[in-house]
DNA sequence: GCCGTTTTCGGCCCGACTGTTTTCAGTCG
């Protein structure tokens, strides 16, 4: 059982006891024990044990104790009880909007409705509308949310609105009146997937930018509209909200909705331990309460004008966007070791990706010009092997002419390189798809899985780590296999795939295509802990891709790692020793 | 249910918008 299912299990709790209507505060105990579970990057075995687990911030003796019982068990008493009280879809309909517990419950007591189906077959027969609390209006939104719920399933990974992102918020910025524009929200701490945009604008001209937003050619409906709020959908169904603010109140409405909730907590009792009070528009005195117990006088309010004034208002570093998920940032931030996170502009080559000898669409010049110019000294081509049919593996032999290939395109190159390598099916056992000769002839070599995805945890695990022990391995690719919102990770220890990389000196790859963001953020900090190296790859297959790479940066701030912990931020004059380091071992 | 430089009890972030109300509850972020 792995963290995330045990983090599904406490956050159905959390829904359940809503639904019951319990203690508040209890149901974020649960909320709050998922979150801080999910970006626990320590090994999983450790779950049994309950001392550890009461380690984690969130997690106390009751909640310990049931994820002792459902790791050892597979299964929690608790809950099935919960469960047992509702029917199993009822969950269903959290999942539409507009429709939140409360709602839900009085469905389910006074017209007997416990899924989607019941719910629209309750809604066309008017009897939605006649509840008290309910109305015509809703009874529409929630036929509308149902009939639209296969289109805006409602999650998105990076790459499927980075483009409507940008134009937005560029069309944004060039507004009259237009100050300061930023998209806050899960996309600027850099999350792998995001439910929606948030726009942050400090104008003088707040009814002017709202209209500008709304109407706007990507808006493909108008959600809400307020003087300071609005919200819309753009063509691709992702949720838009803008905040329009003063220039004051900018930096306190950017540091709000940039989130994440947990780590705008810890602002908030940060400020409120000063005697200040902070929200979304400003750092204020907290208001007299007088039934309070007096306490020492607040310190002045400071003056902020950006964030980073914030931090320093509640003794603290600045903490970049991508740290903001409270896991340790604040520790780090008061302790002044907050590491200065790795940037594209340190990135000085990239080693995974195509042409179209395999399953690219450029050739080996094109990829060198484009690599070329976005400013990179060298570029390693990494072409399919004979076992990956679908992508026109390479043989042995046309893999010899491709390594001839590039040998003699680095003759005409000015502080240019191309590397020569492979992606290397891992095959079903381990072994490799090319012998260890045809390997040693290669500048480096990426080792991936392309198939049998349905072994067990302990055979995958086995596979991986027997092709990482390999001396000519350079690098693990894409090491889980996931495709995000498509196709779920493939069973593999992760803990013991870090250990193995330490052991045997082999990096791990982020793979930048933001389908794949992989390995995941979450595991970093653990991997640099055990002295692995990382390597930012873009998998192209074709020459504008190489602006992917931009995305594995974004993971690679949010593993905390900075330009050592990234191989290639070496300059061309260092990496090559570096590729040669772990066979010479 | 969790947590503690103010606390082992009594707190736990809080504001905007919508739709239902006629002063507010529910949802959302």
């Amino acid at each position: 059982m792995d963290k995330a299912t045990i983090a599904d299990v406490l956050d159905k709790i959390a829904t359940l006891l809503e639904l019951k209507g319990e203690n508040p505060f209890k149901i974020r105990a649960y909320t709050n024990a998922a979150r801080s579970l999910e970006t626990f990057g320590g090994n999983i075995a450790d779950l049994r044990d309950e001392e550890t687990l009461e380690k984690i911030p969130g997690i106390g003796k009751a909640i310990a104790a049931k994820i002792k019982e459902l790791v050892e068990t597979g299964g929690l008493k608790f809950f099935e009880d919960l469960r047992s009280e509702f029917p199993a879809e009822i969950l269903e309909l959290f999942s539409l909007p507009g429709l939140g517990a409360k709602k839900i419950k009085a469905l389910y007591e006074q017209l007997q409705v416990s899924s989607i189906a019941q719910l629209q077959a309750a809604c066309e027969t008017g009897r939605v509308a006649e509840l008290p609390g309910f109305g015509k209006t809703t009874q529409e939104k929630f036929c509308r949310a149902i009939a639209d719920r296969t289109k805006h399933s409602g999650s998105f990974h990076l790459g499927m609105i980075a483009v409507e992102a940008k134009t937005l918020e560029a069309d944004l910025r060039a507004q009259p009146d237009v100050l300061q524009v930023c998209i806050a929200g899960s996309y600027r701490r850099r999350k792998e997937i995001v439910r929606d945009l948030d726009f942050i604008v400090a104008t003088s001209a707040p009814a002017e930018i709202t209209a500008a937003f709304i109407g706007h050619p990507l808006v493909e409906s108008i959600i809400a509209q307020g003087p300071t709020k609005s919200s819309v959908r753009l063509r691709s169904g992702i949720q838009c909200d803008l905040r329009v603010v003063t220039t004051a109140e900018y930096p306190f409405a950017l540091n709000y909705f940039t989130g994440s909730k947990e780590h705008n907590i810890v602002m908030r009792n940060r400020a409120q331990q000063r005697g200040w009070t902070l929200n979304e528009y400003r750092l204020g005195e907290a208001p007299l309460d007088p039934a309070a117990k007096k306490k020492k006088a607040a310190a002045k309010v400071p003056e902020i004008r950006d964030e980073a004034d914030l931090y320093h208002a509640v003794e603290l570093d600045y903490i970049p966007p991508e740290l903001r998920e409270n896991c340790g940032e604040f520790e780090a931030a008061s302790a002044k070791t907050l590491p200065r996170l790795v940037e594209a502009e340190n990135l000085r080559g990239t080693f995974h990706c195509h042409t179209n000898a395999s399953d690219g669409h450029n050739s080996l010049e094109e990829m060198a010009a484009a690599a070329q110019e976005l400013g990179l000294q060298y570029l390693g081509i990494a072409d399919h092997s004979r076992s990956s049919i679908q992508a026109r593996g390479l043989d042995a032999a046309r893999l010899r002419v491709q390594v001839a290939a590039i040998r003699k395109l680095n003759r005409e190159f000015e502080n240019f390189r191309l590397f020569a390598g492979v992606e290397c099916d891992v095959l079903r056992d381990g072994s490799l798809d090319f012998d260890d000769e045809l390997l040693g002839e290669l500048d480096y070599v990426v080792a991936s899985v392309h198939s049998a995805f349905t072994l067990s945890e302990a055979d995958m695990t086995r596979r991986v780590i027997r092709a990482m022990s390999n001396p000519h391995v350079t690098m693990l690719a894409h090491p889980t296999g996931r495709l995000l919102l498509k196709r779920e990770p493939y069973a593999i220890d992760i803990p013991a795939i870090i250990e193995a990389a330490a052991q045997t000196g082999t990096w791990i790859e982020i793979n930048a295509a933001p389908k794949r963001l992989d390995l995941d953020w979450r595991w970093w900090p653990l991997a640099k802990e055990k002295g692995v190296k990382c390597v930012i790859n873009p998998d192209a297959h074709r020459t504008e891709r190489l602006q992917e790479l931009w995305f594995g940066v974004g993971v690679a701030r949010k593993g905390w790692l900075t330009k050592a912990d990234v191989m290639n931020c070496l300059p061309l004059a260092k990496i090559e020793a570096e590729l040669g380091r772990k066979r010479a071992l």
